[in-house]
DNA sequence: GCCCCCCGCCGCCACC
DNA sequence: ATGGTGGCGGCGGGGG
């Protein structure tokens, strides 16, 4: 069982808090050797929280008891790192276990030289001040996060959130990740507002299905059965089926439904061509066709969501982290 | 543009 | 483990 500690302080950053915890400190009767979570501090007392919240974390002294340390945020200009925790984080690095950080996470990293030579990242409105305090850092700009197996920063509060579902799917493999991001992503389009826009966050393919689906995304446009997508993966129908249930917990039409969906989008965002010439484009026989699973999967019509793109100005970057 | 209804087809999965 | 089958439900298409 991997131990998870999640470090907060004085100021502790409840939403990024929060995501660590919905990752890691959820209760997960159904896996088996879920994660073991604590969230800890080397403070005494309570901690102040966002708003006002106040928050009694776990006391401890060091780390050894823990496999895996998260730093959901740190203040940006604290140049003096308390000496228990510095020791602590550097021999818990010294011993190979994996630490993460949301958001302003990093600059505790960065500040104990852990970062130093390697690439990281940290939410864009410290990008200034991290890169003049950190010059040593090999700064990247516009991903969601990186991560080298052991170290990982992510940019922002959301992607800490993809950082983590990566780290799950390295412990428990892909469908558990996926499990996990699906539910993640299912409550999150629930409730509204742009996160209902959040991509798939684990998109990694394994080996036996790349060809199947790089020429289903070739071939969008046009009707895909599913015999023939069986056979562009050279397996037996019954098998293909199974097989890419277990392995993206989607079935088949679910998975090109979503990426005709991603093409869609795409579309409205660039703001050319009307509903049916899209729909046409990505593969959806007509407008009404697209348009029902557009406000079955984004709670939105077509139109609104063109609308909502042109009226902040640009279309959303796809971030690095997102990457194939 | 959106929401019904109906119908025919086919994708999916329990079962073997 | 893989592969075949049948039933059912969901999806696309057409009409209102």
């Amino acid at each position: 069982v991997t131990r998870v500690a999640i470090l907060v302080r004085d100021d502790a950053p409840l939403f990024e808090l929060g995501c660590a915890v919905e990752l890691f400190g959820l209760p997960r009767p159904e896996y088996p050797d879920w994660y073991r979570c604590d969230v800890v501090t080397f403070e005494r007392g309570p901690l102040r929280s966002t708003a006002g919240v106040q928050l009694l974390a776990k006391a401890v002294k060091r780390l050894d008891a823990y496999d895996l340390l998260i730093i959901p945020g740190w203040p940006t200009d604290l140049d003096l790192i308390p000496g228990a925790i510095a020791r602590a984080v550097r021999s818990f690095h010294a011993q190979g276990k994996r630490i993460l950080s949301f958001c302003s996470g990093a600059f505790l990293l960065a500040h104990l030289g852990l970062l130093d030579g390697r690439e990281a990242t940290t939410h864009w409105r410290y990008a200034d001040k991290f890169k003049k305090a950190f010059p040593q850092v090999r700064y990247v700009e516009n991903v969601l996060y990186v991560y080298d197996g052991t170290l990982g920063c992510s940019a922002g509060s959301a992607a800490g959130i993809d950082l983590g579902i990566e780290v799950i799917r390295q412990d428990h493999g892909y469908r558990v990740a996926n499990q996990v991001a699906r539910r993640l992503v299912m409550s999150a389009q629930r409730r509204g507002g742009q996160s209902q826009f959040v991509e798939t966050p684990v998109q990694q393919r394994p080996a036996q299905f790349t060809q199947a689906l790089d020429w289903a995304l070739k071939h969008l446009s046009t009707p895909i059965a599913m015999n023939s997508f069986a056979a562009r993966a050279k397996m037996s129908r019954r098998t293909f089926d199974r097989k890419f249930r277990s392995t993206f917990n989607l079935s088949p039409q679910e998975w090109l439904v979503s990426q005709r969906l991603a093409a869609a989008r795409a579309l409205l965002e660039q703001g050319k061509g009307d509903i049916e010439w899209i729909a046409a484009q990505s593969g959806f026989g007509n407008g009404t066709t697209l348009r029902h699973h557009f406000r079955d999967a984004l709670g939105i019509t077509p139109t609104s969501y063109r609308a909502q793109c042109m009226s902040t100005g640009k279309s959303r970057k796809r971030a690095s982290g997102l990457r194939q």
